[in-house]
RNA sequence: GCUCGAGUGGUGGAAUUGGUAGACACGUUGGACUUAAAAUCCAAUGGACAUUAGUCCGUAUGGGUUCAAGUCCCAUCUCGAGUACCA
């Protein structure tokens, strides 16, 4: 009987859909009541966006890891939830329907259609039933709710936690703000009670958008002209946006904005106590970039103004010689003497001007402008110029240093280029050539009270001098930015806010979702609203509490809707939550879903998700814990990134003849249209022309002759140019299909080969899978060619998980190979069509196990036990194929091996596993047999092949009793004819015995 | 520039606390079967010398520790990822 991986896939694939094999029960589903037998095991896939380009080979990789694990774990008597969903909002398909005014609900539904076909067809054990789209209105309505919830809370800093904003009305009520320790904006006014009190409404709702966990503000945003929207920090990469590379420019917008920086800190902690790669962490820890130092407070003369500085080094407070602004900063205008305001309005029109791309790629030349005015140092009370410069940036800190040059190099090169002077602070230290900011070696001089202080101490004393004067405060300073929350795109969720005298208001959750409205285009409108300001049916009747056409807004019941919509990550921030009671209409999850699930055991996905959705998330899931809805305050106890699979991309090359005169006058260059196989190309490389090579250039040479008659050539350059060539045209030895390639393209029609052996090789390189590299491998052409099962053992055979790896097609043939090798084991057990030779009943197949059989059988569970453990697949499949190699060798037919053996197979390669058990007779799905029990004893060894070496080296091997003794081994070694032979008389100085390991002679 | 990670055959990669380097595959070469091809099976395969036994060199490079180093320590080089005026 063949091993028809075709039938087979389809068959199980099949059977598990119509079984629901994968579901995973519910406390809430189970007979008794929030106490399921097993315990539950949370496996988690970052969900795909639904692309129109479909799966490639290299995307599948993280989710057959976790299948594997995940499948592994129900052998191990887990209740296993292995969810999958699509994260379905995004950009792409707005992009498509701008041009070609499809609706993106219909591309994308589309588009998972496929999708869903392709993760169906690698056998995948998803529970289905638990299944989410963030475009649906079911599933966003509750993105909807959160928001909601963020919107009616404020950051408490006493209880270091969200709270929801009637306590804080409360507070205002009895003491107004003064005694509030809350994360708000920056200027908030201060009031009493009475003042609350007798504040008109508008204006308590202005005051407490300013303490809101999500607020609206006008804040400077990154706009991206080209997309139409704003962009948060994580969504551009080196000044241009992630999706299409677009520049970004700064601009004044109203947005709403999460205010995570009020969980900085305790984003910072939590990392701590999770098991995550230690790159994503040290990501998260330099994207919340926590810096300590102090405030200072400097006095601007003649002005009623101060300037408040950040600084690290509060220390070198006495070295400072001037201050310096962004350009952007509020006080500029203000404090700009008459003299200096040319120099000044010029210098902030020139920045202004520079994107911020320019900024960042020219980071040496050194720029700004004296405004003329000063500022008084809090202690030596000393006049100090304020200039402005676009190293300082606006939006971090206060966008104000206190320059100090003798102790930071940027503010070194800003004095010297503009001659102010640097006074030096440190002791026993030369400034004359480069700064100085070793704060270990820091010795403070000319520094008053300060003197002969090192770095820790003096910067203590600073700050409490200054805390004193009322100029200052120890200040814990972060990177992190509250992030943007709208987007001025249509694919997104809706808000559910309409506005009442341009104050926001949130729509009760009773009233939820509130559904994307049909607009007739995708583009802004012209009066450069939103996508959704094209809507005609989006305006709130709060006395129907639903949707109404625009024309009924009577500003008195029925009032206008928000026009942007919600950012991606909206929707991915809480989906792990989701899944665990999907369907739930009435709340977001049951408390008895949620308090069996708490968290995701484990987590798969791409290292490119660090500082968006993986940071975004925790914070969610921070206020979701901080309010009750959820009992861990991190939602994913382990996360590992898989690595990307790079594709093989294959050449060919052409050469071109380039004719000079002398040295350097080029006559002419000739393309040769002849493609020369790879070891010619590689022998040019290294200056040598083979004879082929050489027909080709004295034919471009005798034409060019023939055309321009003789003359002396006394320098031909070789010019060598690769070109792609789409990898289906080359077999496994890399050999080019030669008919096809001139069938490509209409111009290679007629090319003609120089070839080796009457085959032509082509040149490999390992770059990125893309379409345009023609170098994509689709997993449909894999499962059909040899199967879901080869493909999901050779993804895993490539390597580390974590390591990024090139993809060849070539190699599947040995995954391929150990399943054919594995099938004809269990041959003698098949019904019916057995081969002639092995034409038996199963009760004849079946003998007892030998002791050779045990041990390989039992290694081999040792080994891929503790590889799965450890998420080390590629080695277990080594093993397998071990295994299966010396099952093979011992003949052997033993159902129970076999038996045990496709339980370890079966979460690798899952359809074949499930096949070979039905056939020795079982009729339950195999995911539900229990993983085989390791049993050492079957391992115990009465000898050892000792190695023998000489000097650290390993000349030859002896078979010895393990329980022999030292003494003993090194009689028997030292007696024998090879140990003579190698010692040649000598007497060994030394001879290192480790009983079990090895024999060392040294000497 | 800074931070982190990695360098092992022609290729992907093994090597658990320092203890037989190159497991397992791919590819290559030779052989069997076949009219032929495919498939399958068998054998060889780090390099150099040695036609037998065997010897020497080999885990990016140079040092060091050790009876013993791919593994530990120091320095250097190369590649990859992240980050980039963060005061």
């Amino acid at each position: 009987m063949q091993y028809n991986f075709n039938e087979i896939e389809a068959k199980w694939q099949k059977y598990w859909a119509e079984n629901q094999t994968f579901k995973a029960d519910n406390p809430a589903q189970s007979k008794v009541e929030g106490n399921i037998e097993k315990p539950k095991f949370y496996v988690l896939d970052m969900f795909p966006y639904p692309s129109g380009a479909g799966l490639h080979v290299g995307h599948p990789l993280g989710y057959i890891a976790s299948d594997i694990y995940a499948r592994y774990k129900r052998h191990k008597g887990f209740n296993v939830m292995h969810p999958q969903g699509y994260d379905s909002f995004g950009l792409p398909a707005e992009q498509y329907a701008i041009q070609t005014g499809q609706h993106p609900a219909i591309t994308t539904a589309e588009n998972i259609k496929t999708y869903r076909r392709q993760l169906d067809q690698i056998g995948f054990s998803f529970d289905w039933s638990r299944e989410v789209r963030t475009s649906d209105p079911k599933y966003y309505k509750w993105t909807q709710w959160i928001f909601i919830q963020i919107f009616n809370s404020w950051y408490n800093k006493e209880t270091d936690k969200a709270e929801d904003i009637e306590t804080l009305i409360a507070a205002f009520e009895k003491d107004g703000n003064t005694a509030v320790n809350a994360v708000c904006d920056d200027a908030i006014e201060t009031f009493s009670a009475a003042d609350w009190n007798s504040f008109s409404d508008k204006r308590k709702q202005e005051v407490l958008l300013q303490y809101r966990l999500t607020y609206l503000a006008e804040t400077e945003v990154n706009w991206c002209p080209a997309l139409g929207t704003v962009l948060a920090n994580d969504e551009i990469v080196n000044g241009v946006s992630e999706r299409g590379g677009h520049p970004v420019v700064r601009k004044k917008m109203t947005q709403w904005s999460m205010r995570i920086s009020a969980y900085a800190q305790r984003l910072l902690d939590g990392l701590e106590k999770i098991d995550w790669p230690q790159p994503l962490k040290d990501s998260q820890t330099n994207w919340i970039g926590r810096s300590q130092g102090a405030s200072a407070v400097f006095n601007v003369n003649e002005h009623d103004a101060v300037i408040d500085v950040f600084t690290t080094r509060p220390d070198t407070i006495f070295g400072v010689s001037f201050m310096t602004l962004a350009p952007e900063h509020d006080l500029v205008s203000q404090i700009t003497t008459p003299e200096q305001k040319a120099e000044v309005e010029a210098y902030i029109e020139a920045t202004a001007k520079r994107s911020e791309r320019d900024r960042m790629a020219d980071v040496k030349t050194i720029s700004g402008a004296f405004t003329g005015a000063y500022a008084e140092h809090p202690f030596s009370k000393e006049p100090i110029p304020i200039w402005i410069g676009d190293y300082v940036l606006a939006g971090y800190g206060t966008g104000a240093v206190m320059s100090v040059p003798c102790g930071d190099q940027r503010d070194y090169d800003f004095a010297k280029h503009f001659n102010i002077p640097i006074p030096n602070i440190f002791e026993g230290v030369d400034i004359s050539e480069e700064a100085f900011a070793d704060k270990g070696k820091t010795v403070i001089a000319n520094s008053d009270f300060l003197n002969g202080l090192p770095y820790k101490k003096a910067m203590k004393l600073a700050i409490y001098e200054l805390e004193k004067l009322g100029q200052g405060e120890g200040k814990i300073n972060y990177r992190l930015r509250d992030a943007v929350f709208s987007r001025q795109r249509y694919w997104g969720e809706p808000f559910p806010v309409y506005y009442v005298d341009g104050m926001p208001q949130m729509i009760a959750p009773e009233h939820l979702p509130i559904a994307l409205p049909e607009v007739e285009k995708y583009l802004p409108t012209e009066t450069g609203e939103p996508p959704l300001g094209n809507a005609e049916v989006w305006a709130w009747d709060t006395v129907a509490n639903k949707v109404v056409n625009n024309s009924e807004i009577n500003n008195n019941t029925v009032w206008p809707l928000e026009l942007n919509t919600m950012p991606g990550w909206a929707g991915s921030s809480q989906y792990f939550n989701r899944y665990m009671d999907p369907t739930n209409e009435e709340e977001i999850f049951s408390k008895e879903a949620m308090n069996y699930w708490q968290d995701v055991d484990l987590y798969i996905g791409g290292s490119e998700h660090a500082t968006g959705h993986l940071l975004y998330s925790r914070f969610w899931q921070k206020f979701m814990f901080d309010k009750g809805f959820v009992p861990k305050d991190e939602f994913a106890k382990k996360l590992i990134n898989q690595g990307m699979i790079t594709g093989t991309s294959a050449f060919v090359y052409t050469l071109s003849i380039e004719l000079k005169d002398g040295e350097s006058t080029t006559l002419y260059t000739e393309p040769t249209f002849h493609y020369f196989t790879k070891s010619l190309i590689d022998k040019l490389e290294n200056q040598e022309i083979d004879p082929a090579v050489q027909k080709v250039i004295d034919q471009v040479v005798d034409k060019y002759k023939e055309q321009w008659g003789e003359k002396t050539y006394w320098n031909k350059n070789i010019n060598i140019h690769k070109t792609h060539v789409d990898i289906s045209m080359v077999n496994s030895s890399d050999e080019l299909n030669m008919d096809a390639f001139q069938k490509w393209r209409p111009e290679n029609e007629g090319v003609t080969f120089v070839v080796e052996n009457g085959k032509y090789i082509v040149g490999r390189e390992v770059e990125k899978m893309s379409k345009s590299k023609y170098n994509v491998v689709n997993p449909d052409e894999i499962c059909e060619e040899y199967g879901a099962d080869s493909l999901r053992l050779y993804e895993m055979f490539l390597g580390p998980l974590e390591q990024s790896k090139p993809w060849n097609t070539a190699g599947i043939t040995g995954t391929h190979g150990f399943l054919k090798k594995l099938w004809r084991l269990y041959v003698p057990f098949m019904d019916g069509s057995l081969s002639e030779d092995t034409e038996r009943s199963r009760s004849e197949a079946e003998v007892k196990p030998t002791k050779d059989n045990l041990k390989t059988l039992h290694k081999t569970i040792k080994k891929v036990e503790e590889d799965i453990e450890n998420f080390s697949f590629n080695t277990s499949v080594s093993t397998f194929m071990i295994c299966v190699n010396e099952l093979s060798t011992q003949k052997c037919t033993s159902k129970e091996i076999l038996e045990a053996l496709a339980i370890l197979v079966s979460p690798y390669a899952p359809h074949i596993a499930e096949e070979l058990w039905s056939q020795l007779g079982n009729s339950k799905s195999i995911s539900t047999a229990p993983f085989p029990a390791f049993d050492a004893s079957y391992l115990v060894e009465s000898s050892k092949e000792y190695p023998i070496s000489f000097n650290g080296k390993m000349r030859f091997k002896l078979e010895l009793p393990l329980d022999m003794s030292k003494d003993q081994i090194e009689e028997v070694v030292m007696a024998h004819e090879k140990t003579q032979q190698q010692l040649q008389g000598r007497t060994p100085k030394k001879v290192i015995i480790v009983p079990g390991k090895i024999v060392n002679i040294v000497g």
